[in-house]
DNA sequence: TATACTGATAGATAATATCTATCATTTGGA
DNA sequence: TCCAAATGATAGATATTATCTATCAGTATA
């Protein structure tokens, strides 16, 4: 059985009339007789009674009709689903980013994707780099930002830009009344790090190392919001990436974020996505819209 | 698009695996393989990414094997309904009747029919001769049992029995003393009928004129119990066919039934079916059925 | 009686589904 | 590190099916 089949006795039902029927399938009479005289064949059950004065559908022919009739109704539904996936640009786009990264990246993009990509859905998912990633492979996600290095295996990597890190102290603290600070500076810094699992904090225990192992207090914050909180409560310093850094300085502002002098540290940001995805159009026009929409503290 | 490369997406969907899901569809791998690639190309968007690894289903895939799992269900209703049908001695029969064979034949015969062919569904229709046979060839009803003559054309008349009339006057009238009339007796006699659009008005009509121009009134009943009571009633008297008369004569019963004296008067009672129509084995054996079951008052 | 119309059949052709053989790539085990 | 196994893809050949045109048989109409 095959649809065309299906498409010949819903023909036949509408118009009772082989020769009209076979014109609007856009075949010939014969080919219509012999495919439906197939298709009662293959049923065991004679559908459409013939004579020379007027086609009767048999009772199975009226039923067996209108469930066909049902059948090619969800057919043009299903095509009507690929259509819509079918444009790159449009359809549902499921980009994971990093806590450290979503709440400070997209208020700079977010209305420059919706003018530029009007036809694409964007569902956005907040998640730790290794639950991103396993979303990623099992399809789930459609592509990723965060922060480097990761495993990424056989997934395409795709820069998008270089944060520099600032150090955020309390605003009473010495270091908050230079312009800027050193590696040097941090040497003997009590830092705060965020918790396992952010790759923030392997970042942050990178600077260290290289600045010379920074003493490090045990408490842990699960955001970079209680982080900060926490710098303004006097606990310690950490690193804050550039992004996560306020525009604008109120005049009652706890904390200060000075930078580094060059080079500073900073994290690599990217997009990742899966090697044998089609849909690399739309992610490149994602990542050109994400890098003509940042402020010019990130370098590219 | 064909209903075998949506099995094909089915059955990758389920099981990841090209070899797997071809051996589930009893065919070699590069064939779903290709298959597959022709519905992607067919529907312009991706359904599958593969690799080496594991197979991933895109987002478009999935929804589009959803849909899919959908349409195959309702191919699978569709050969169910066929395979109903497709036992004639099975499924649905619709008959047709007239008003004066349905209420007095069903009764001998109702209990037969579902014993000889268990697994028919009789659906049951009664209306006059016209409308019958205007619903039998609409294809409605499958067969009809009704009384000849009538316009046939090309329909088949299948004889099923001969029916005698009886004389139905009221218990007074010196007729009723008879142990049988002649069509000499109802010469001068106010005979009843029914209204017009039943056949038997017109057998009755026929008899009359055998008989020499019976008087006839100018009341006429919608039914034969109407008829029945206005006979009760010492309206006038009326023919009535054999199967329509009591078994039993009650002791106040108001209504004489007499026979009429050789050859009496008989309506042909037969089925009548489509010549196209492919249910003849049914229609057969429900005659069968029906002539066996007949009490012996009626002839065949 | 002849022509037109209907659906069915036959044989030829076009299109498609499926096969086997093999390829390219990746992975895992020795 | 190398080789074999496993994966999905491609190529060419074959089998199967859909569709064509020509024509048939039966019916209806002028």
């Amino acid at each position: 059985m095959n649809l065309r089949e299906l498409q010949y006795l819903v023909a036949v039902d509408e118009h009772r009339h082989f020769h009209k029927a076979a014109a609007a399938c856009f075949v010939s009479q014969p080919t219509l007789s012999g495919q439906l005289k197939k298709l009662e064949q293959e049923l065991g059950v004679q559908l459409v009674e013939r004579n020379t004065r007027q086609v009767v559908m048999s009772a199975a022919g009226r039923e067996v009709a209108d469930q066909a009739r049902l059948i090619l109704a969800e057919v043009k539904m299903l095509k009507e689903i690929a259509q819509q996936h079918a444009n790159p640009l449009a359809g549902s786009l499921h980009i994971g980013l990093i806590p450290t990264i979503g709440p400070y990246l997209l208020p700079h993009v977010m209305a420059a994707l919706r003018r530029a990509l009007p036809e694409l859905k964007i569902w956005l998912h907040e998640y730790q780099t290794a639950v991103l990633l396993e979303r990623l492979r099992q399809g789930e996600l459609d592509v990723l930002v965060l922060a480097l290095p990761v495993e990424t295996g056989d997934l395409v990597v795709h820069d998008l830009y270089r944060e520099p890190f600032r150090l955020a102290v309390e605003r009473n603290d010495p270091l908050s009344r230079q312009a800027a600070v050193t590696l040097g500076d941090i040497q003997d810094a009590n830092l705060l790090l965020l918790e396992e699992g952010h790759c923030l904090r392997d970042h942050v225990l990178d600077v260290c190392l290289a600045a010379g192992a920074g003493r490090k207090t045990d408490f842990h914050a699960s955001s970079l919001e209680t982080l900060r909180h926490m710098v303004g409560e006097g606990m310690g310093m950490t690193l804050m990436p550039e992004l996560a850094v306020p525009e604008k300085v109120r005049r009652n502002e706890l904390i200060r974020y000075v930078p580094f002098v060059e080079p500073k540290p900073t994290r690599r940001v990217a997009m990742v996505w899966r090697k044998n995805s089609h849909r690399q159009q739309a992610f490149e026009a994602v990542a050109n819209t994400i890098r003509e929409s940042l402020p010019v503290r990130v370098y590219f």
